[in-house]
DNA sequence: GTGGCCCTGTGA
DNA sequence: TCACAGGGCCAC
């Protein structure tokens, strides 16, 4: 599912609902969930903690915890973070449940079992992931100006601008759909190599991403099939997304049906005509 | 860079 | 039945 959008709406969720409140235990079917851990240490280690603060790293959430130890969650392509009454139904595919007292669970739901949570020391991440290893800047950080992003643009001229934009050690956060939409909404081919992106291309890239990352998380993420949030509900940025699996439709613009093709092993959409 | 892989489900 | 799916890691 989940790209930055997805994941700051998980985030907001939780922030509301499990803020403040005490770990009572940690159970699951699935102990390769529990990355790095098996089950009973797991729980050990976070039973009794209050959580502190929820934050997000890019596409990771950050559970800091009042023991110095944070939990880690990444959603990846299916998953699912519910906040529920500790006595309602469990859904299918409901992997890892973090039963908080005072009666509600976190519950880990996910189709395809990518997803994991893992537990890291806070002071070794850093309370907002700041010294995650790996993840280039956050997108709509104050930092993160258009010289950062040319800077960065610059270092990586012979890549392609679609596999830049994905690669989460360039920019953390985007995936497959936003990195699509921010193309069109600059006028950008995917398979552009990035030495060949003028001044004002440089610029749309950069405007286009924090447009469309903000307008996205306004919306509360895109559900293309099995994105929701910490109630169960769906986001709504669907109905606004360009050419993201829009393939054989006419480009919003009215210049002709968009295409498909792939790039780095991923579909890429978008409008031969005005993406150039 | 590309392809395979971790999984299950959906839709053509 | 087969291609494909919001991610990311690993081997070639």
């Amino acid at each position: 599912m989940p790209e930055l959008p997805e994941v700051e709406t998980v985030r907001r969720g939780l922030d509301g609902t499990v803020t403040g409140r005490t770990i009572a235990s940690v159970n699951t079917d699935l102990p390769k969930m529990l990355r790095g851990e098996k089950p009973r240490a797991f729980a050990k280690a976070v039973a009794g903690s209050k959580i502190n603060s929820v934050n997000r790293r890019g596409k990771m959430l950050l559970l800091n915890l009042s023991n110095g130890l944070t939990i880690v969650a990444h959603l990846k392509m299916t998953g699912q973070l519910l906040v529920t009454k500790h006595g309602d139904p469990v859904e299918p595919w409901t992997h890892v449940t973090i039963e908080l007292k005072g009666g509600r669970d976190i519950r880990f739901r996910d189709i395809r079992q990518f997803g994991y949570v893992e537990i890291k020391r806070t002071e070794d991440i850093g309370g907002s992931g700041e010294n995650m290893p790996g993840l280039g800047p956050e997108p709509l950080d104050r930092s993160f100006t258009s010289g950062v992003f040319a800077w960065r643009i610059k270092k990586r001229p012979k890549s392609r601008i679609k596999a830049l934009l994905i690669d989460q050690s360039f920019i953390a956060g985007i995936g497959n759909i936003y990195a699509d939409e921010v193309l069109h909404y600059a006028g950008v081919k995917p398979g552009r190599r990035t030495a060949t992106l003028s001044l004002r291309e440089r610029e749309q890239l950069y405007n286009g991403i924090r447009k469309i990352l903000r307008a996205a998380i306004e919306k509360r993420g895109t559900s293309v099939s099995t994105f929701v949030d910490t109630k169960g509900q769906r986001g709504g940025y669907r109905p606004h997304l360009k050419v993201y699996k829009r393939t054989g439709e006419m480009c919003p613009k009215g210049c002709g049906p968009v295409k498909r093709i792939v790039i780095g092993g991923r579909s890429s959409h978008y409008c031969p005509k005005c993406q150039r």
